[in-house]
RNA sequence: GCGCCCGUAGCUCAACCGGAUAGAGCACCGGCCUUCUAAGCCGGCGGUUGCAGGUUCGAGUCCUGCCGGGCGCACCA
């Protein structure tokens, strides 16, 4: 509806004379809708842009706008307004047709076309597989999840992806934590390092491994301790301790043995992530290992990035290592690529991620991030820009940190310590509707207060149940008149939509026609919250409806009219919740 | 010190990436169930949009400087 009217601008502005807009580039015309009825139904400022520019005065400008729009079916008014606005007031028939339209299009309703079969590569969550995905990383998959799902429902291609960093030192700590576990469980008495992973998961993984390889992999207490630095509580250091409880136990399993143990972690807790997620209806088409950058025959993505960059000149060596100018691409610091010791760096990881995206045939790539790593976007634009890749099809949507609240306090959080709410007991406690729906409604880059009570609450201030519940009492309404042997003829309704002149009517009819606008909105902003912001609004108009008009009267005409409304809003529901991934049930 | 995000009603947050009189929910006050689910509806109360300047026909939104909160600034990942 809203493009229509654009389409109608735009056709008007292009069929102005030459001297009304002197050499002005012709924006789109912005559409809004207006706030106060009293405005009509949709407004533009378009004449109060383009009068500064065109030296015109904006209210004739918007004169000439109007004269020159085409003949069309559905506008019945414009009016001039204000400083310059053109306000357009439909015809009750187009609203009618709109609504039409949703019965027509079903579960298809609200789809855009602006993506125009281009595709994207939406990243998301890439928790490190250390440890259970927690309550933050819940957030990142309720909001990456959602995005995925505006932009295939904005006429994208998309294709959604799990980095898992499988390589690096986090994953060697890990398999040293599996490790000691491992030797407890065979009797070994080991004081478990301070910087180790201390998390009670990390047993259950300890003891698979005993299952299947007994004491294979037991080495003595003695041996595993002799002449190691002092750890933290020692007076030592904690990071110079566990490198070298790593090092001890490449060297007393060997690459086979420490092989095992380090794939027992890594298999163990991805499972465990993967599980978490699909429980959570978040799904990935692929998990994208980092140890496969640098695998393939030409070295992999890792060294192709990096021939690119020498390639280009963007590359020095200083102090041993291998430096990447990323000052000249706009970073404030330039980044080691290859360290001293001849090991590739995270940051190299990076961008021959990124490249290998690119390679794939991505036309945008969006990654989302927690807020912490807000660093990460000028290095890895900069990275793309020195490869000659446009640096700005890469977005980077971040997510502020969420606070779990209990009774009004606050949880205490934190990976690294033993105890930590897991993204699986927050499902557990408040379910998954609740949980994917409250992830989502505040804005990503506003910290997120998430409140267990009320996510459990079965009352209005609940948003999960009052959504839910206008999706639930439409079922209910059709339910009833079928059991009264009153059905719904649907080619009916539609026909006598133009009964429906009251107030509630029309304002239900109007909020029902803008899902497509939100979802074009929403997938824009990669703003999800706007979805749910929208049907929070949508089943208020619908409420209010219920409650002022009765559906089921006894003139046919109209029950199937105002049948046929309510259909339309329950249709949208039923769409928006399935993008949100929450459920729409048919009773409560 | 530098960078990113945030600051809007008592509380939690919106505000269509510059538009018309800043909107919701919660809380509080008052109404509405013999008829389709009251998990609901209607009405009321509540604001110097952190502060000070600037740009603009127009600023919660853009710019500058302060104040306050969060997060970052590795040859870690």
């Amino acid at each position: 509806m809203k493009t229509r009217i654009e389409q109608l601008v735009t056709a008007a502005l292009r069929s102005l004379p030459p001297d009304a807009l002197p050499g002005i580039e012709l924006p789109v015309p912005e559409i809004e809708r207006s706030r106060d009825t009293a405005h009509g139904d949709f407004a533009t400022s378009i004449a109060m842009r383009l009068a500064k520019p065109a030296r015109k005065n904006p209210r004739a400008l918007a004169e000439q706008i109007v004269k020159a729009l085409p003949a069309n079916d559905f506008i019945a008014k414009t009016e001039i307004a204000g400083p310059g606005f053109i306000n357009f007031s439909l015809t009750g028939a187009a609203w009618q047709a709109e609504i039409a339209g949703v019965h027509a299009a079903g579960k298809e309703y609200g789809r855009g076309k602006t993506g125009a079969g281009r595709n994207v590569i939406v990243e998301f969550v890439s928790a490190n597989p250390t440890g259970p995905l927690h309550v933050g990383h819940g957030r990142q998959a309720a909001y990456g999840a959602m995005v995925a799902n505006l932009f295939e429902a904005d006429g994208w291609r998309v294709h959604r992806e799990y980095y898992v960093n499988d390589a690096g030192r986090q994953m060697d700590i890990l398999a040293a934590s599996v490790w000691l576990r491992y030797l407890e469980r065979c009797g070994e008495s080991i004081e478990f390092p301070s910087n180790g992973y201390r998390g009670d998961y990390v047993r259950p993984v300890a003891d698979a491994l005993h299952a299947r390889h007994g004491d294979a992999l037991r080495r003595p207490a003695a041996a595993v301790l002799a002449n190691l630095p002092p750890d933290e509580p020692q007076g030592g250091d904690k990071d110079r301790y566990i490198d070298a409880v790593i090092a001890r136990a490449k060297e007393l399993l060997g690459a086979a043995g420490y092989r095992t143990v380090f794939d027992a972690g890594l298999v163990d807790i991805l499972a465990d992530i993967q599980g978490d997620l699909a429980g959570f209806g978040v799904t990935f088409d692929r998990w994208y290992s980092e140890q496969a950058l640098g695998d393939g025959k030409d070295g992999g993505p890792i060294d192709r990035s990096l021939q690119r960059l020498r390639a280009n000149g963007h590359v020095f060596e200083q102090d041993g290592a291998t430096w990447f100018r990323a000052t000249q691409f706009g970073d404030e610091k330039d980044r080691v690529v290859v360290r001293a010791n001849g090991q590739k760096t995270y940051f190299a990881s990076d961008i021959a991620y990124h490249l290998d995206k690119r390679e794939r045939g991505f036309d945008l790539l969006v990654t989302i991030l927690g807020a912490d790593h807000h660093g990460y976007v000028a290095r890895v634009r900069a990275g793309l820009a020195a490869m000659g890749e446009p640096p700005e099809s890469l977005q980077v949507p971040m997510v502020q940190f969420v606070t779990l609240l209990k009774g009004g306090e606050k949880v205490a959080m934190g990976k690294r310590e033993a105890q930590f709410v897991t993204l699986r007991d927050l499902r557990t406690e408040v379910g998954n509707d609740a949980a994917r729906l409250i992830y989502v409604m505040r804005s990503n880059d506003q910290s997120l207060d998430f409140d267990l009570e009320l996510a459990k609450k079965q009352s209005n201030d609940n948003p999960v149940y009052y959504i839910q519940y206008a999706h639930a009492r439409i079922a209910s309404v059709l339910k009833q008149a079928a059991e009264r042997g009153l059905s719904f003829d649907r080619a009916a309704g539609v026909d006598a939509l133009a009964l429906l002149t009251e107030a509630a009517e029309q304002a239900l009819m109007r909020e029902i026609t803008r899902w497509p606008e939100i979802v074009r909105q929403g997938a824009e902003l990669h703003a999800p919250h706007l979805v749910v912001h929208y049907l929070r609004e949508l089943a208020q108009a619908f409420h209010a409806c219920y409650a002022s008009l009765p559906f089921i009267v006894d003139d046919a005409k109209l029950r199937n009219a105002r049948l046929a409304l309510v259909v339309a809003a329950q249709q949208v529901l039923k769409n928006a919740l399935d993008l949100l991934g929450v459920s729409a049930p048919e009773a409560m």
